[in-house]
DNA sequence: AATGAATGAGAATTCATTCAT
DNA sequence: CATGAATGAATTCTCATTCAT
């Protein structure tokens, strides 16, 4: 692993045991294993690290819905199969996501993060498009603002599943048939 | 006003202004008009102010939508001045609110947060399961859980707004009514 | 009990504790159950309690040995009585003393010191001399240093027993029979 | 010499000069011309410099002793050079070591003072074991406890003379006669 | 006399950044 | 490219002291 992903690998650890704000360049050399001086020949600063670390998570997420989602599947599979994907990858990135998408909001305009969401949300919206010309979505939508509804809907959901102290195995499942339910009904003609 | 009410007042006004990482709490007392020293008499650290902001925009939250929010008016009526109510606090309080959580889950666990928002998740709960009895909300939902879905989903649309740079007028006309579709589609028998 | 008697008593419970340079003047009337305010109407500062801590060490000292020393007795049981006396004092107060001590180098003039130890000093000197009156102790000696040299053999005994780590019953005997024994061969004529 | 050196060095001057309570890191950094920051990477706070300053004191307490005592010389001439050696350590230290002796009761556990005195009380015993082979000591002293009080009456005497206002050039020499004298009545056999 | 919240000067501490090796 | 000791400006934090009640 080179340097700069060995960075971002850290940074991530990092940022997810004491959170951005308490995290210093030292913490993350540290973990990384590298000298202090060596950071700053990849990153000019500690939240320049964050557009890499977004874009992994994003990139997380569609190669999950990617890899469960098929186009030939029946509406209501494809979106638990979605819902599924969603769950883990916030699982796995837990506190990271909200952290990154605040650290984006403290430094840059947020359409960094808009820019980096952007491959996912299309995904999503030609999922729905696709949908709608199955007539399994009622035509009524917008499929790219729908897209981001969805998945804010759902993340939301994985959330409050994943962030809070409520977690357990039985929880998770009640958690994702409620927003699937929802979505069923939100989007059937 | 006592000197603890001063001091959120004036991070809440500070944050706004510069984001978390960059104030300094010379910069709270500066703006709150107290010593130095005071601010560690009410809180130990710039980051512990948070839970304090938090309760304060969930306030806001509950007093805007309670006061818009008629009991007696149709679902659509009242789903439409939830929304409203949502979009107008989250404008308010802008970056604001993503800081808190953020800085929330840093801090404390993340239950305080839950805690702060129960209020909140009661209240829509209560008014979907009153819409329930009135026969406008299918039967199969669980309100608890769902309260949470819909403020997700709404505060998800409200941030895509307000957060991005995406924001025009007839843009948050158009913001609205997609998520109050999908939420009459969604609850509807 | 008086205020002033009740910050002279919490603060040597709160040097015991902290040491003497991290005790706050907080600590002290937190401990004393007093107000902030109330601590400077009897001291000017928190160091400015030590003499009157230490006057209360000496006077124990002499209450001690007087106590338990009669002039009728034998040399050596006199002596063993005021090598008890002075392991029981030094036990009471243990680290204080070392702190008053150090206190007063700090601040004033040793003087200070010298002048509350010199009733104890010259209770040892009179006791020396009323045994070279006797024969019992050598005539080549000058009462008056050798009291300090005995005050600080004694002492530095004790220190040896009740500040470091090495305490247990036995060895107290032990360490309290070798001075004595020194003593005796030191003094005797 | 090194910047851990350089910062004991200093400390040691800006003890004596100005006493722990006042003496600031500031004034450490000048007078060892480093940097502010550089002090905390030796040293956690003022207090932790301290053990590093016990044991410059106690090897020059050795070296000293060492230097001048020669094996083979007469018991009381071996004494009369430690006498010597000690009264001049405690002379060149001071204030500093009455502080530091009890900046240690403060910060460490006091054994971490036993530890440091070791090599010297280890010193001494091996000294008296020696002369007691020689028959110059009497046979029923424990070497190692008698080491401890032999130095703790030769420093008490040391301090009386430095510590406290009474200096004069010929009281010195009294100073040492009197413990002197008590040494040898005490050892001889 | 007693209180204790408020003060703010001053000291401790941090940590991003540099640069000689 | 890589290093990591050193830096010192910037900030946090402490705590003796005051003073209106």
């Amino acid at each position: 692993m080179d340097k700069k992903e060995k960075i971002v690998q850290a940074s991530i650890e990092v940022f997810k045991e004491k959170g951005i704000e308490k995290t210093k360049i030292s913490d993350i050399v540290q973990k990384a294993e590298i000298a202090q001086g060596t950071f700053y020949l990849y990153f000019p600063s500690k939240l320049s690290v964050m557009p890499a670390i977004a874009e992994q998570i994003v990139q997380r997420f569609i190669q999950k819905i990617k890899a469960n989602v098929s186009p030939e599947a029946r509406l209501s599979e494809q979106l638990s199969r979605m819902v599924d994907a969603i769950f883990q990858v916030t699982d796995e990135f837990r506190d990271v996501s909200v952290l990154v998408y605040a650290g984006f909001s403290t430094t840059e305009n947020m359409s960094g993060w808009e820019k980096i969401y952007a491959p996912l949300y299309e995904w999503v919206a030609s999922l729905l498009e696709m949908n709608m010309q199955r007539g399994l979505v009622r035509g009524s939508i917008d499929p790219a603002r729908t897209a981001r509804l969805v998945l804010g809907l759902v993340e939301s959901a994985a959330e409050q599943v994943f962030l809070y102290d409520l977690y357990d195995a039985r929880n998770e499942a009640e958690q994702k048939a409620e927003p699937l339910t929802m979505l069923e009904h939100a989007l059937r003609p």
